[in-house]
DNA sequence: TAAAACTTTCAGTAATTACTGAAAGAAAAA
DNA sequence: TTTTTCTTTCAGTAATTACTGAAAGTTTTA
């Protein structure tokens, strides 16, 4: 398989999968080009290369540096913006992770929390609380759980302990 | 808040929260319906309720099935079908966490490493095989820290040594 | 200050995803 | 076996999501 070919399922491959976990197709497929770049990209090649929009391309690439996966990069003597993608996996997944949770779970605890003001009188109430506390208990351990790991897998010590585990 | 009030809440929180995770948002809020039901509903019951076409009732309640989310529990004296949530949210975590795994990182994998197959003699071969080589080893780490943290949540003894990591 | 080079925005529209409703299928009752 | 009751299927369509492209905005150069 040529290098051309492979980069090209790549891309579809990331897309793919970045869609079914509700991130953004374009975004994934710019996110994957970067990521199998050895070179920083202006917008034009990017557009080029994936044939979208200049629009397209733009939108994409800031939502890539909102959550941290894409850089600016200046070259010499050239007034257009370049982007690299940061290439340490390890590193992707921490800030994929942490962009989903401040995005996500804070407002779902919020949430539920707010459920819990529900009319305690009616006795379908009863079961309703102790499940939305069931969920926030859940969620809240989930939450530490993967920060622990995170960190365990981070560190040779706690990794170790973690591997006992497996 | 009355009760039905804070159901319908409710419903929508999850149906929005699920279509984020690239769950069927109509999907999401039939299994919120059941969870928050304390008796069993029929089909009729999940139409009128969500507003939703018997079509739709009907493809929503097999897949939850599928994800084993949902059972069927007959009503002596009704032909109708009628159906209740699994109602331990741990068990419902766990499920959803098994399904999507069986889904998703399997085809994942094997889709990476078809990829390796790249022609070494290409230069920017050797970043692509390096990247992917990356990915595959951080997924198949954290499939299996999952799996450990599932087993660890369940055990009183691995439980208290990853409460020590927090 | 004006022109050039590049980036950003957003109304219109395309692409995707999932629902509707009616017809066909299946199971139970008569 | 015919009718009744309920479930399943799927072509057509509605709803959602995200892209396009041109115009407006911004920065740099001269």
């Amino acid at each position: 398989m040529k290098f051309t070919e492979a980069q090209f399922e790549f891309i579809q491959l990331w897309g793919n999968f970045g869609s079914q976990w509700g991130i953004n197709k374009t975004m994934a497929q710019v996110h994957a080009l970067l990521l199998t770049s050895d070179e920083a990209l202006s917008t034009d090649d990017i557009m080029e290369n994936l044939a979208i929009s200049r629009g397209g391309a733009n939108v994409n690439l800031r939502e890539l540096m909102v959550w941290n996966l894409v850089y600016k990069s200046a070259k010499p003597g050239d007034r257009k913006e370049f982007f690299v993608a940061e290439k340490d996996m390890w590193e992707v997944a921490k800030r994929i992770t942490r962009e989903r949770k401040r995005r996500e779970i804070e407002p779902l605890m919020h949430h539920l929390n707010r459920l819990k003001n529900v009319d305690e009188a009616d006795p379908k109430s009863l079961t309703f609380v102790k499940m939305v506390g069931d969920i926030e208990r859940l969620v809240s351990r989930m939450d530490k759980t993967s920060d622990a790991l995170m960190k365990a897998e981070e560190n040779a010590f706690f990794g170790s302990i973690i591997r006992l585990l497996k």
